[in-house]
DNA sequence: TCCGACCTTACGCGTTCGCGTGATTGCGAA
DNA sequence: TTCGCAATCACGCGAACGCGTAAGGTCGGA
């Protein structure tokens, strides 16, 4: 016996989808509430669930601050988002907060069913669209120090510049004529594809050149 | 007309896949490699892949290896991992090399091809076990976004110059008098403790405002 | 109603930067 | 040795930037 929750405002969505897992498995214990605040205050002898369908559109409390307080109330289980909002932000908030999936309000019935068999069966159900941006994300973290050819000057200047040092001072540091730090920079923008300074730091913050 | 290439040591396989692949899509121009090496090789006339399926359980080169250097073959295709290994730091690696999705060679064929289909939509397509360990490794990365309590205004400058967009420039966008970006840059330097576009750049991205 | 915040526009000065150009040196390859 | 080639130092100009200063506009809270 597996129980389920169910959490979305739109009465019309949350019956249909009530109505639709009912049909899937009798046997499931579901459990459909408009918000989040109404499924925390629901009783304690109320059985954990082992997943939890979570519409983060929804109003009242924040839903990445409603994924958080779920999992403290219910730590086993598995919290599938369902969103219309795709952007990274909020993607990268609600993993951190502990979402085990994230599929797009629009998806087909027999998928959102599929989903919660994966999410019961230790997987992450996740719409490859949203994968595809949790991917690029994760990338970012560690990033694959690109090549660019630096030499070890270039990657000298180029480390000051990061700290946002001025041109005379990268010299001074380095014991160069400003005139060689000149240089240095010309190289690294060449190699970089930039032609300024900023656009140099960013890259190179951005590519892991320097943390 | 969509390219695609499989690469896959196993002859039979591969051919099936191929065979499959095939069937599902007659006007797909599909090229089998056994190898990494045997794929680089192939003449530059070759047309790019959208797609490629790649086992990286193969022998010679690196499963890894071979990502990365295909994306340098490749840089638009989208890298489809076929892999029986589930272990994180495989997974890890695979994607900081640039594969835009993660399938077990137990996956059904037709999941195969539904794995294309998404992948040529802009998708990371991803088994559901794969993407937990994704998403559990991706929440171990705090999220350390500092609140500088930038307004909106200096938000959307800052956000510019990090793209290493000049002064002038950002007053076009932003459709604002460049005087008035001035204006913004000045509060950002005060509030980031900087005193150069460098230095908040740098801060910026590294504190992960952007990315 | 006033006050404080933020946003907007505005001027000017001194500094820094981007870049074209060119000379010199050192080091390894042809 | 001769030939690149990167590194160093150098000059100068036009553009961009940092910053002090100022003043009018909006909007919400005291």
């Amino acid at each position: 016996m597996t129980t389920l929750w169910l959490i979305e405002d739109n009465p019309a969505y949350r019956r249909a989808t009530e109505r639709a897992l009912r049909q899937a498995d009798g046997k499931r214990a579901i459990y459909a509430f408009a918000s989040c605040e109404e499924a925390l205050a629901s009783p304690a002898t109320t059985a954990s669930p082992e997943v939890i369908l979570l519409d983060v559109g929804l109003p009242g409390m924040d839903g990445i601050t409603g994924i958080a307080r779920l999992k403290q109330r219910a730590p086993e289980a598995s919290i599938l988002v369902l969103t219309v909002f795709e952007d990274d932000d909020k993607i990268f908030r609600a993993i951190c907060s502990g979402a085990s999936g994230y599929l797009l309000k629009s998806e087909p019935m027999p998928r959102i069913l599929e989903a919660i068999a994966e999410a019961q069966a230790g997987g992450s159900p996740m719409n490859s669209r949203i994968a595809r941006r949790v991917l690029s994300m994760f990338a970012r973290f560690a990033p694959v120090k690109k090549d660019y050819g630096l030499t070890p000057r270039e990657t000298d200047v180029l480390q000051l510049m990061v700290e946002g040092t001025p041109k005379k001072q990268i010299a001074d540091r380095l014991a160069l004529n400003p005139h060689t730090v000149d240089y240095a920079m010309r190289g690294i923008y060449r190699k970089l594809h930039v032609n300024c300074q900023t656009a140099a730091v960013s890259r190179a913050v951005k590519d892991g050149l320097f943390r």
